[in-house]
DNA sequence: GTCTATATGACGATAGAC
DNA sequence: GTCTATCGTCATATAGAC
């Protein structure tokens, strides 16, 4: 591992592998910009400041730019999560777990709307993820399904609810928070936004239908009493 | 408004709108294929029949294109919509009613993949309806909000229960069942999608919370009891 | 109303010199 | 590895004849 002396061969790759990378930020920052089906080979390699064609030297083709992109941000969110869920493993009641859970999960999709409209939508007509990078977002499910099942074993899940069923009807939760907000307010945060301001009402109905039995009804919340903070 | 002859102008008009009919419609079919992102003013003229200068002799740009497809939609989807709820009028308990009119919504959506795309996601970068053509997307909104009033006085929706709030959350749980079974099993229908399976289940979490306070607490469906049928 | 012709430019991708 | 040069295709949009 430890050379005395670095080696051409290392430098070379090294540095490849930083180009790599100048790219994807790049070509990410295009497509905030002009969508992310508005992804321009040549506008990439412009403000890379090389020619089009040099691209080529690091990407046989602009699908497998998209793939590349498809697997860095299944692998940050992926990451993201992985952290946050032991944090929020010993957090009680269940409501409170689900809330951090949800707002650490819907910041990061509204801080990386690129991403997040590649990963979870399909903006791009042509483009299908391959294996190995869609391998990345299965993961991101079963790191969700796992969380799931240490919330069950630590008693915050009624022991009998199914808990496939609830991943499904968590994932459509969020996904509706997440686009909803993304569509009608980009520019919003997780704390000023119109939609994730709905997270804890519909976290209370979640937990109502998949906590333990002893907990209190909540029933609904009246008038002006929906506050996030 | 009767007239003995037709007049030519008047003819030149009807034959003009169904040329603009035909070209929607067509653009419709292009954006399924291509993406909605993907519409080409070539590729309509050729479909159509003539030559693409020749469109703008009825559309001043493709901007206005996609807003007449939009308005198109948002105007399909809201007579969808009146039609729907007044059948749904006096249907009990309110899980049924619910049911139905989400399941209608649903089927639209899904049977209109373009028109939901361009009326609720952004896939196109520079494009933003018109005043006008965005009115008809928010009489939607109202006109739902409309039907909750009136299950409000049914007695079905609790007289205490904020109808912004119901709405936000109906909007949400509703957009990610849809987005959810777009993106991720867009051949599926709404009887065979395995995200629109979770209607029921979400719905009776919305009828819990929001429901009047006599109903009987549903609680958890059980492992094996999520049957839409 | 539709056409031809054209302006003007972008696009993804390849060949081959250096 | 990067370049120049270029291919072939497509795009939106306009001018002006018929």
């Amino acid at each position: 591992m430890a050379a005395a002396l670095p080696e051409p061969a290392d430098r070379r790759q090294r540095r490849r592998q930083e180009t790599i990378e100048e790219i994807l930020d790049i070509a990410l920052d295009v497509m905030a910009e002009h969508g992310v089906a508005g992804l321009s080979l040549g506008e990439v390699a412009r403000r890379v400041g090389i020619r089009p064609p040099s691209l080529y030297g690091y990407f046989p083709s602009k699908q497998a730019l998209y793939d590349a992109v498809f697997a860095r941000g299944a692998g940050a969110i992926l990451e993201a999560m992985s952290t946050s869920y032991p944090q929020v493993r010993d957090v009680q009641p269940l409501t409170a777990a689900l809330l951090l859970a949800a707002r650490r999960f819907t910041a990061w999709c509204l801080a990386n709307p690129v991403y997040s409209q590649l990963l979870f939508w399909r903006p791009v007509p042509g483009f299908t993820p391959s294996d190995a990078s869609y391998s990345a977002a299965v993961a991101l499910v079963d790191l969700t399904r796992t969380w799931f099942a240490d919330l069950r074993d630590a008693g915050l899940i009624r022991p009998d609810a199914d808990l496939d069923l609830a991943l499904r009807d968590w994932v459509v939760l969020t996904a509706g928070v997440i686009s909803q907000q993304m569509a009608n307010g980009p520019d919003e945060d997780v704390d000023t936004g119109r939609f994730t301001a709905a997270l804890p009402n519909l976290i209370d109905m979640f937990a109502h239908t998949y906590g333990p039995a002893d907990r209190p009804s909540p029933r609904s919340r009246r008038k002006g009493t929906d506050r996030v903070h």
